[in-house]
DNA sequence: CAAACACTTGAACATTCATTCAGGTATCAC
DNA sequence: GTGATACCTGAATGAATGTTCAAGTGTTTG
């Protein structure tokens, strides 16, 4: 059973062999996962892309962006692995790649929606 | 049956009326939420509180950042609810406030580890 | 009370990042 | 081929962000 990679609950600090702590190497991949994450306006794509395939200038259209700044923000979110895409001629067609993205939504959802008690200091 | 702040897998646009596209406010707050796990040394922070409470010093030495630095970003964790505090004469111990980040770190890790497919345009 | 301690805060600086703008590639219609 | 369409790319600009540094609160100790 190894110690590393694990994938369980409680996982989160058994990457760093002593205090529990996160290795530099997966904070800074988590970080930027979420960092991709971090902006309204790709949600925003990621949403619309959620009930239906889309092509580049659909998206544009649909999230009221330039189709230049949505093409640089389809390439973060390629990268990451978040969507996928299918050449039809000279059209790009995107959609989401897998559920991931729904649960964290959910996730979020949730977080965000519980009554927020005390936080000053 | 309301329409928004659904909680469903398929939520996720069903807070726009027509386009199922997220609004800019929904977007908006996804995106500073997400943005907060943007960044590999709150994770740090966030792994180390989640095994233990620990007080604004161990967490420092813990995650070798600044007091000054560390007690900077537990104010950013603290408004998005991620982390709660008590105060303990002059030391603040600071622990993991509810399970979300870990369901949320573990769909990431999911989502990370699957085989990288054709991602070039 | 004074000094030490634990932590917070605000301004400044450097870096990162998203958009715009101009231009480039590839495909289709004529 | 020529022009139009659909999309991508690179440099540049302005905004947002994280750390440092110096200073400020509040608490405990002698």
């Amino acid at each position: 059973m190894s110690v590393s990679e694990d994938k369980t609950l409680q996982a989160m600090g058994e990457d760093a062999p002593v205090s529990g702590i996160l290795s530099v190497e997966k904070a800074q991949r988590m970080a930027e996962f979420f960092g991709v994450l971090g902006d309204p306006n790709r949600w925003r794509i990621l949403s619309a892309l959620a009930s239906q395939e889309l092509r580049v200038g659909e998206l544009a259209e649909a999230v009221e962006m330039s189709e230049s700044a949505v093409s640089h923000q389809l390439r973060v979110l390629r990268t990451m692995r978040l969507v996928s895409y299918r050449k039809r001629g000279r059209n790009v067609y995107y959609c989401l790649k897998d559920k991931h993205i729904f649960n964290l939504y959910q996730e979020a959802s949730e977080h965000l929606d519980e009554p927020d008690d005390d936080v000053s200091l």
